[in-house]
DNA sequence: CGCTATAGAATGAACGTTCATTCCGCGAGG
DNA sequence: CCTCGCGGAATGAACGTTCATTCTATAGCG
């Protein structure tokens, strides 16, 4: 079994549970089955660790949202796919989204490695919209603007459904994306 | 000079400059110019004192978003006036901004009390949006779906600016009231 | 045997909290 | 007007605990 991964997963789960404030390295031992010292011969310190951790996620996510990402398909297509797939990737792992929460409110992570998070979604995200504006069916704002709108709603939303499940909020994944998109869409 | 109010004061400057991963008492004692134990005869626990300061500004952000609010304003125009108070809040108080982040972050404090923190501004919406519906012009979705969205997008883009002052995101308060309002809002 | 990988005890720094002491403002007594 | 004595507020050194990290003894393998 491959430690180095036994490990981050195990990091993954403390910090998703007791947050960034009270992971010490002993519980995160004990999650890893493994012995406080192994640690330290995969990651030189903790801050190491969870930058991977960091930069695993990123990737694990953008992965999952870019599958099946075709160019073929159409604009609001595309949007919706990549989009869809954020939001379902958050609903059906809780765990991961509360990690990427922790992660994301850290001063700790530097700023620069934070805009590095979802860097291939978030620059396929921008390819689109400027293709979007050239066809005239989205705002003209500035891209980035437009994706942290994207970005903040459903994340947002699945957070919310994730602490609030008492709400019993069960909409239907389009709608959401339909939220979305009319934010961003020019009204005619 | 009241210590209390110094003490809650520093409490917020060290969360938001350090996060609430490392913000230990005697650092916030050194912030307020203030001996270790003097924050013990204001509060009991640095739980508390933690619990206090949230509360502390979920009141300042209600209040100020709700400053001339008055009902004889049309549906648009007071969703106008509450969220663009927010969002212009969140622009000019960078710490308060960082702050509030860190503690909606934070495990530690129990859901109830974050379900609390904007409580009247939020019910406030809660019913600025069951009258939209009556009149129909906003989407026949749940209430706190439609406030998450509002909520997370503008919340969101102030971070953004504030984390990345480099994209030179100035756009104007009323094209992300629009951004947040053709969200929710019906198509005809 | 050596060599690597491992567990967990050891270590010292840093933490939240406590407490014996000091400080300060003020009313009483001279 | 000064001085003393008092009580609550404030202090910061000290305490026990917990933390990240290092060290050490050992087990497994060629």
């Amino acid at each position: 079994m491959d430690k180095r991964e036994q490990i981050l997963a195990a990091t993954a789960a403390v910090i998703a549970e007791y947050g960034l404030e009270s992971c010490p390295m002993a519980k995160i031992a004990k999650a890893a089955d493994v012995g406080a010292g192994t640690i330290y011969r995969y990651f030189a310190t903790k801050e190491v660790l969870i930058e991977e951790l960091h930069a695993f996620l990123a990737q694990e996510i953008s992965q999952h949202c870019l599958t099946d990402y075709g160019v073929k398909l159409s604009v609001r297509q595309r949007f919706d796919h990549m989009w869809g797939r954020f939001y379902e990737f958050m609903r059906q792992n809780n765990e991961k989204l509360r990690l990427l929460e922790q992660l994301q409110a850290s001063p700790a992570l530097c700023s620069a490695a934070r805009e590095e998070t979802l860097r291939s979604i978030h620059s396929e995200t921008l390819a689109l919209f400027d293709e979007a504006k050239s066809s005239g069916v989205i705002k003209d704002l500035p891209n980035e603007l437009l994706a942290t709108v994207t970005f903040g709603s459903l994340f947002n939303i699945a957070k919310k459904q994730q602490q609030c499940p008492h709400l019993d909020l069960k909409p239907q994944v389009q709608d959401l994306l339909d939220l979305c998109w009319d934010a961003i869409a020019k009204r005619q």
